[in-house]
DNA sequence: AAACGTGCTCGTCACGACAT
DNA sequence: ATGTCGTGACGAGCACGTTT
């Protein structure tokens, strides 16, 4: 199974490698204001690639489609997470998103940044779980306090979590406030945490360039600055990863918008050819 | 059981866009 | 001009299902 790795993927698998075209081409048929997207067979790699690399970032084709759209959520600029209030889903600018995950279940995101999932198939009570996450209280600095209401037997339901957090699992609930906690039981608390630093474990600061002499100090700044540069790329791909992900979901969650609305639309068009060209028998 | 195919994630490179 | 960022492309590795 594909999802072995995420509970929490959508109805289509999305082969990252590949752009998302086919869904892209969906939206802006059902839509008809998309651009067309250019059929792969006719382009050469090379231009292609040139097409590919002018798009705009997700988030810039994200934050548009949520101007469009109501519906859909907006990304955080990256400048909030720098700034210690990392642009969960809680903020995102959604009155209520409903997405259908590739088991079936429905997750909701209301206002106040509660989400809940549901399974249909199950009976309500259990199959309902909820999702809290908490910006107010007096957290620490950069902390965002999630609860969840595991009731999967394993309780290993994972959650979508934007930004390149780290959670936490906190050992005490002092970060929470009483009331949350009295309401949590004996549920664990998690934190998500904003990367304290920008430079990962382990990488020091080497001296200034002008201080290096020897041809083995340059050699190992050329490394230590090869090895920064890998490590800021691959959190950089990860991170783009993570947002084409859920640009595809925002994508996914417009088609089925665009459908329903499709469907209303040529039902009211027959209803209205009925009114305005009775039989006449 | 081994071989093979498929689908996925991850790290890396290359390159254009953008910022300074 | 140079540095940084974002993202497509590529290949490696892994897990899992199917076939032999």
């Amino acid at each position: 199974m594909w999802w072995h790795q995420h509970n929490l993927c959508f109805r289509h698998p999305v082969e990252e490698d590949y752009s998302s075209g086919d869904l892209e081409e969906k939206v802006a048929t059902i839509a008809e204001t998309d651009e067309s997207a250019e059929s792969e067979g006719v382009i050469d790699s090379h231009k292609r690639r040139e097409i590919l690399s002018r798009r705009p970032s997700y988030r810039k084709i994200l934050n548009e489609l949520s101007s469009d759209v109501p519906g859909v959520p907006k990304i955080e600029e990256e400048k909030s997470e720098e700034e210690g209030t990392p642009p969960n889903i809680a903020t995102m600018a959604v009155p209520t998103s409903i997405y259908q995950t590739s088991t079936g279940q429905y997750i909701a995101i209301a206002q106040g940044g509660t989400i809940q999932i549901s399974n249909p198939g199950s009976d309500g009570v259990q199959g309902l779980q909820a999702l809290t996450m908490t910006n107010s209280g007096a957290p620490p600095p950069g902390a965002t306090i999630v609860q969840y209401a595991a009731q999967s037997a394993d309780g290993t339901q994972q959650f979508f979590v934007p930004g390149s957090q780290v959670v936490v699992q906190d050992e005490e609930t002092e970060l929470a406030p009483s009331h949350m906690a009295a309401a949590t039981g004996d549920m664990p608390t998690y934190q998500i945490r904003a990367p304290t630093t920008g430079l990962p474990q382990g990488v020091v600061m080497a001296a200034s360039p002008g201080s290096l002499h020897s041809p083995q100090q340059l050699a190992e700044e050329a490394t230590r600055k090869r090895e920064l540069r890998l490590m800021k790329n691959r959190e950089a791909a990860k991170e783009c990863r993570r947002r084409k992900k859920e640009y595809v979901k925002c994508l996914e969650s417009r088609v089925a918008v665009l459908e329903v609305q499709n469907k209303k639309l040529i039902e009211e068009l027959e209803t209205l050819k009925d009114i305005c060209s009775p039989k006449t028998d």
